[in-house]
DNA sequence: ACCTATTAATAAAT
DNA sequence: TATTTATTAATAGGT
C-alpha cells in the first residue's frame, strides 16, 4: 500500500525507518482503537522506538490490561499444567492410603487380632477407646429402645382407642354375644404389649446424643 | 477498505462482530509484527474478546516489554510531575513550622512570659524543666573552670619552673642586686595566681557529662 | 472459510 | 515534519 511493495525487514536507512515508524504506529494504534469499539474488545498497546521512546495505547487502562493479561496467563499456566494437578492428586491419594492403612490396623486390634507388639500403654489407650466405644454403643442402644417404646406405647394408645371406640359402636347398635368375644381377644393382645414394653425399659435415664462412635 | 464504508462504533450484531474482530485481530498483529521489525521497536499487543479470550503479540517477551513499561512510566513519573514534589516540600514545611512555633512556645515560657493558661501541673513541668537545665548549666560551668583551673596550673608551674631556671642561671652567672630584685617580682605574681585558682576551685567533685540541656 | 469490490494505509516524492 | 499521490494492503459484505 505504497508507491511500491516493501519487503517486511529492518528499514536500515536511519531517516525512513523513522518516517515509517511515525505512519505506522499512528496505523497501529488506530486500529487498535477500532479494533476495540467494533467488538467491544479491551487492548493493550505498548511500543518502544528503537530510540527508547514510548507510545501506547489502552482502551481501558494499562493497568488493568496487564492485570487481566497476567491472571490471564496464571489461569492458562494452572490449565495447561497437567504435571502439577497430578502431584497434587498422588499427594491426595499418598495420604488417604496412610489414613486407611492406619484405620485398617487400629481396627485388627480393635477386633482382638494383632495385638503382639503393643506395649502396656498402648493397651491401656486401646482399653479406653473400647470402653468408650462401648459407653457410646450402649448409650445409642438405650436411646433407640426408649424410642422404639415411645412408637409403641403410642401405637397402643391408638390401638386401645380404637377399641374403646369399637366397643362403643358395637355396645350401642347390638348386645350379640359374637362381638363381645372379638373385643375380650384385643383386649389380651394389648395387655401383653403392655408386659414387653415394661421389660425392655432403659436401666438409666440417660438419653442424650452419645459420644461420636454411635453416629 | 470494504465493500462499503463502516463507521467505528460497537457491532450491533454478535456473529458480525466475531468475524470483524477475527479479521482485524489477525490484521493488528500483524501490522504490530511489522512495525517491530520494519521500525527495530519493542512491540507488545494484548487483545481481549469480548468473550474474554486472550490475544497477544510481544516482540521480545511479554513480560519484557511490561517491565520496561513499568519502568518509563515511573521515570515519566518522576519527570513530569514537579506537582507531587511541591507536595512534598509543603508538607515538610509544614511540620517545620510547627515544631518551630512549639518551640518558640516554649522558649517563651522558659523565659518566664506568657505562663497564663497554665495549669500546676504544667507549671511544675516547667520548674522540674529549668531545674534540670539549671543542673546541666552549673555542672558544665563547673567543668569550664576546672578544666582552666588545670591549664592555669599547667601554665602556673611551667611559668615557676622557668623560674626557677633562671633563678639558676642567674645566681651561677652573677649576684647582682638587680637580677635578685627581678626574681622577686615575678614569685609575687606567681603566688597572686597560687590565690586566685584556690578561690575559683569547684564546690562539689561531679565533673561527668552533664544534661544536654548544657551543650 | 473464501471472494472481491471498495476503502484505508502507506511508500515515495515533495 | 506535513502533504500529496500512486499503489498496495486490509477488510466489509456477500457467498
Amino acid at each position: 500500500m505504497g508507491r511500491g511493495k516493501i519487503v517486511i525487514q529492518r528499514i536500515d536507512d536511519s531517516t525512513s525507518r523513522q518516517v515509517t515508524f511515525s505512519k505506522r504506529r499512528k496505523g497501529l494504534i488506530k486500529k487498535a482503537k477500532e479494533l476495540a469499539i467494533l467488538c467491544d474488545a479491551e487492548v493493550g498497546l505498548i511500543i518502544f522506538s528503537s530510540t527508547g521512546k514510548l507510545y501506547d495505547f489502552a482502551s481501558s487502562s494499562m493497568k488493568s490490561v496487564i492485570d487481566r493479561y497476567n491472571k490471564s496467563k496464571i489461569e492458562q499456566q494452572q490449565l495447561l499444567n497437567p504435571a502439577s494437578e497430578v502431584k497434587f492428586w498422588q499427594r491426595e491419594a499418598a495420604v488417604l492410603r496412610q489414613e486407611l492403612h492406619a484405620l485398617q490396623e487400629n481396627h485388627r486390634q480393635i477386633m482382638g487380632e494383632q495385638l503382639n507388639g503393643l506395649s502396656v500403654n498402648e493397651l491401656n489407650n486401646l482399653e479406653n477407646q473400647l470402653e468408650l466405644s462401648l459407653r457410646g454403643i450402649r448409650m445409642k442402644k438405650r436411646n433407640l429402645i426408649h424410642q422404639e417404646n415411645l412408637e409403641l406405647s403410642r401405637k397402643v394408645q391408638r390401638i386401645h382407642q380404637e377399641n374403646v371406640e369399637l366397643y362403643k359402636k358395637a355396645y350401642t347398635a347390638s348386645t350379640n354375644g359374637f362381638i363381645h368375644r372379638e373385643l375380650a381377644v384385643a383386649d389380651d393382645e394389648s395387655q401383653y404389649t403392655q408386659i414387653r414394653l415394661q421389660l425392655s425399659q432403659p436401666e438409666h435415664s440417660d438419653y442424650e446424643t452419645p459420644p461420636r462412635a454411635s453416629e
